[in-house]
DNA sequence: CGCGAGCTTGATGCCGATCAATGCATGTGG
DNA sequence: CCACATGCATTGATCGGCATCAAGCTCGCG
């Protein structure tokens, strides 16, 4: 079993803060919103997202074509998210960690439309829709919330369509880790070192690369000084030079 | 000046039915949702939408960075939305045509992070924000529907995502064209003709290709005959041909 | 200890990008 | 009405990045 403390366990003066699990300073707080709400509205979101899940490595926390009824928040673990295609090609669309969202896909048709596979054992709080949705009626601050976040997915999805429509490996591999590290870092991580959940195999589907390509091009960062790579295990050690990468001129 | 209209007058028999412009019959309808809804609740809909706007081709109906009031619901006319990264790329991540909803991206951060550029002269429905949250927290239909819209939004995104993660040129422009004449479909006109309202490199943009390879395989389906394909004029003269491209083995 | 999943690395080939030239439609001004 | 300009589309020739195929390699685990 693997989780984010493991992170720190496994490699010392890794974890930053500890990561405290209660509604108020889970980083689910983003959806939850406390802010400007009353202590007694508080509580009837803690009464809300009562239950809990446990989703092992490997199991799925549902699959495309299932009937949707709750949104899912990420306490503890590493999901991904991968839609297929009638002929049996399938896109990894995400990789979620601690306090972010898994099944807005869902709400449009009332069936998930992707599977949301547990990289490492992991926790979920169950949000039922339905009661959300009664909830961001009576409440604006919730509404609005809630709003932002589903209008946040659809701006990461744009910018997954421009990494996956004009960026070749290098600079679609230095955008994925800077991102990477970017939200470890926002969950009290370490900046330049983290451990891989995913495969390479993941990753190239998430990227529209094979496995192979994804492969070299840590090999090619490692050489070229930017990154140091055991298997899973990275360490950033020239995040300006991985900017550059995206960002600079690519020809 | 070319509109959808203009689409049934530059080829004859083209157009299938008349398409109203009232907010009941306005493909709008899927998100103002009037099922359910009483004859008054559906009038203050219509107070809300009071204002509309005209948009000339070529020019913007907003862009990344101004800050964010309404949504958009397109009433005639056809739009594109790009995002750009720092270093000058752009991507083309959706065409919107009557009745789809633009702007939702912008709710997140409070400012528009794409351009929306009228393809043609376009009308569209302003829909303030604010209001939409109020109203929505009054009925609770019109918020299940925004709710819809939004995750149909992220659903669509994920689509494209595994056209552009796995697809080869063929297969992603065999998937575009018959979404294009579904959607045209869906708003009265031909399954089987239709007018492109973007260019080549537009096309590409969306695709993940360049404007030459958009061009060569055009001319490839024509060959193939699954197309005549006249500059902007299509007329799909083998769909399940196009179909099978689409979820067919590739290999 | 040995198996197997996942990772690395090399050799080769192909799809789509790039570079370049021509064609076609529309519009404008002489 | 023609000459010309302009923007977009088509087509050809060549190139390169990534996929593919194919070995080994590493490491965790039964």
């Amino acid at each position: 079993m693997q989780t984010h403390s493991d992170q720190s366990a496994g490699l010392p003066a890794f974890r930053l803060e500890p990561f405290k699990v209660a509604c108020s300073n889970c980083n689910l707080r983003e959806l939850c919103l406390p802010v400007g709400i009353s202590e007694q509205q508080m509580q009837q979101l803690d009464t809300m997202v009562a239950t809990r899940k446990t989703v092992a490595r490997g199991d799925s926390l549902f699959r495309a074509g299932e009937d949707f009824q709750s949104l899912y928040a990420v306490r503890t673990g590493f999901f991904k998210t991968c839609v297929s295609s009638e002929d049996g090609r399938d896109q990894v669309t995400g990789f979620q960690m601690a306090g972010e969202l898994l099944g807005l896909d869902g709400i449009a048709t009332e069936r998930h439309t992707c599977d949301a596979v547990a990289l490492e054992d992991s926790h979920v709080c169950v949000i039922p829709y339905r009661q959300l949705e009664d909830l961001s009626r009576e409440f604006s601050d919730l509404q609005r919330h809630f709003h932002k976040i589903m209008s946040r997915e659809i701006v990461r999805d744009h910018g997954v369509m421009l990494l996956l429509g004009s960026m070749r490996a290098e600079e679609r591999l230095a955008a994925f880790l800077l991102n990477l590290t970017q939200r470890l870092q926002a969950r009290g991580f370490s900046a330049s070192e983290l451990i891989l959940r995913m495969t390479r195999e993941e990753i190239g589907s998430y990227l529209g690369l094979k496995l192979e390509t994804v492969s070299r091009t840590f090999s090619k960062f490692q050489d070229d000084g930017l990154l140091e790579v055991k298997q899973r295990h990275i360490r950033v050690t020239d995040q300006p030079g991985l900017s550059k990468l995206v960002n600079g001129t690519h020809c």
